[in-house]
RNA sequence: AGGGGUGUCGCCAAGUUGGUAAGGCAACGGAUUUUGGUUCCGUCAUUCGAGGGUUCGAAUCCUUCCGCCCCUGCCA
């Protein structure tokens, strides 16, 4: 070993991990670092959200920090405890733990109602009652500046005797609202005013019937983030503007100051990722529901057969930046085979079967084989798969007229029939319209394991299953859910539900080895040259299911499409 | 009276105080192979949004343009 080996250049940090370091060799936290993952609960997780829960718990982690999972539940209207528990099973699944770290906004109601109460005595807070509308024109527009509202410069008192009375349920909903008292001419528009507090006389999911008032984001987050003493508060891009307001109301509460740090959220293309468009595609049933294997929702990907370390993987290898960005779905797929390839086992199913007769082999004989699970993994163990006369073969696999380079079965040609023998195609049978019925074959009795004495090679190995044996299966196989690479981007008057591919679930059958029957649902394997699948929680004794989760690369395919 | 961000290979992304463009995905070659998969090995930015300037030397400093993203919810 020598020295100068070691002056490899390390990959770089990204520029919040530069941050934290730092911020440790300043002491500014005193070295801690807690983080916290904040979902609104109003709908499912996605990939999206697995970047932000990957780099929370990730960097805690890292630096024996804490993070917490807090529920920023302020709107009523859009929240409930199917999502909380839907998006506490995703984190889990996720494979993160929060602990006994788990918080609600809505527990910090009251002292949240305290802190508003508290900017109304320093005179920086009233109540307005302007109409929404009204506020809106007030609030002027982007180049020019806004207006105070009449209602401004209501004095302390009055403003805490109405405030007070907004919280009794004196008033309906809309008559007002809390806002913070800053400057209507700023050229950031979130500083203009920013509502605070509005009424709101709905059933809360969690704290029921106790609150007609409900604070805004802006005024909840940063006060949940100092209330749990959290260093490092990271958001997503869109929220740059509002570290203004998050500074400024910690700074007039003189209450401790998380920093805050935004950073490029995930895009993936021909996949969309806002909740309000997973919501609609949910609602107006383009797709089964949350779990839809086409989705990318972390259940969605689940059911799919997404292992969870592909995840992680993924937003491992796009890192975290300042500048938004698209990733490629193919990102995605190869973390997805590369887990699988290492862990999933090898098994055989045939999609569009063709009839293989082997004229030399006794009828009625089975011989059980004890094959592999994994040629690359000995210690997953082996399984039994019987041969017989019969064989059932991909059809795809047998070319009359054979392309050049073709390795598979073809007239006259000898392949391997994976792990069994060599056989070599005699006969083509067909009906009267010329369509084929039957290959008939003959094999060598030498080649048994699928290798011969004499050596011989032999171009093409082919999956096949017993056409006794075999049990039939349903399989689900996925394209893309959208026909564009962004489908955000329309030609005007179109939305994304109008490249929504039709082609996106193909549902066919399949003869699957008899080992597969015991299987479970969520298991994952390889089907020798079709791809990885997952067994489906639709799955029944007399009928499997299984997800095909993402196909391998096929080179031969792509050469032949060119 | 607009403000805040951001632009390095088809995609993601490193580039410490200026010293002469990491890595991954994709793609393309080749070797190995009981599946055309896997594995391995190789190729792939004279150039950093564009133009000026400073400098012996700039993706990194100055300057002027240009593109893209976010902000006018009583959503988060």
């Amino acid at each position: 070993m020598n020295n100068d080996a070691e002056k490899k250049p390390e990959p770089g940090k990204d520029f919040i991990r530069a941050m934290i370091d730092e911020d440790i060799k300043n002491r500014t936290f005193d070295g801690r670092v807690h983080t916290r993952f904040p979902p609104e609960p109003n709908g499912y997780l996605h990939i999206g959200h697995a970047k932000s829960i990957c780099l929370n718990f990730g960097l805690a982690k890292e630096y024996g920090g804490k993070c917490n999972l807090r529920f920023d539940d302020t709107n009523p209207l859009k929240e409930s405890n199917e999502y909380v528990r839907s998006i506490k099973e995703d984190v889990r699944w996720l494979g993160f733990d929060w602990e006994e770290r788990e918080f609600y906004a809505s527990d910090y109601f009251e002292k949240l109602y305290a802190f508003a109460e508290q900017l109304i005595q320093a005179g920086k807070a009233y109540v307005d009652s302007l109409s929404a509308e009204q506020i809106r024109e007030y609030r002027g527009t982007l180049t020019l500046p806004g207006k105070e509202s009449p209602y401004r410069g209501r004095s302390v008192e009055e403003n805490l005797d109405l405030f007070r009375r907004m919280r009794a349920g004196e008033f309906p909903d809309g008559s007002h609202v809390l806002r913070a008292r800053i400057d209507m001419s700023a050229a950031n528009v979130i500083m203009r005013d920013p509502t605070l507090y509005r009424i709101r006389h709905a059933e809360h999911h969690r704290s029921g019937k106790a609150w007609c008032i409900y604070p805004m984001y802006d005024f909840t987050h940063c006060i949940s983030d100092s209330l749990e003493g959290i260093t490092n508060s990271l958001c997503s891009l869109e929220f740059e503007n509002n570290r203004e307001l998050y500074d400024w109301t910690l700074e007039n509460l003189g209450a401790y100051r998380p920093r805050q740090t935004e950073f490029s959220r995930l895009n993936i293309t021909r996949t969309v990722l806002s909740k309000r468009k997973l919501i609609q595609l949910v609602t107006e049933k383009k797709v089964g529901g949350w779990d839809d294997p086409r989705l990318p929702t972390l259940s969605g990907m689940r059911r799919r057969g997404y292992p969870p370390e592909a995840v992680r993987e993924l937003c491992a290898r796009v890192g975290v930046a300042r500048a938004p960005s698209v990733v490629e779905f193919g990102m995605l797929e190869f973390c997805v085979r590369e887990h699988l390839n290492r862990v999933a086992p090898r098994l055989m199913a045939v999609l569009n079967p063709i009839k293989l007769v082997i004229e030399n082999y006794p009828e009625g004989q089975v011989e059980w084989f004890d094959m592999p699970l994994s040629p690359e993994n000995p210690d997953l163990g082996t399984r039994k798969v019987p041969f017989s006369r019969e064989i059932l073969i991909e059809a795809e696999d047998f070319a009359e007229v054979p392309p050049p380079k073709f390795h598979r079965l073809k007239p006259g040609g000898e392949v391997r029939l994976r792990y069994a023998y060599y056989v070599t195609c005699n006969e083509v049978v067909k009906d009267k319209d010329g369509k084929i019925v039957e290959l008939r074959c003959l094999y060598d009795p030498q080649s048994r394991g699928g290798d011969t004495p004499d050596g011989r090679k032999v171009k093409g190995t082919l999956h096949w299953v017993s056409a006794g044996q075999a049990l039939p299966a349903e399989v689900r196989l996925y394209d893309y859910l959208f026909t564009r690479d962004d489908p955000e981007d329309m030609p005007e008057g179109q939305t994304f539900l109008d490249c929504l591919n039709p082609d996106s679930l193909k549902v066919g059958r399949a003869f699957i080895e008899p080992a597969l029957a015991q299987c479970g649902v969520g298991d994952r394997v390889q089907f020798e040259r079709l791809g990885y699948f997952c067994k489906d929680k639709d799955s029944t004794p007399e009928n499997p299911v299984w997800n095909r989760s993402v196909t391998l690369k096929d080179s031969w395919a792509k050469q032949q499409s060119r």
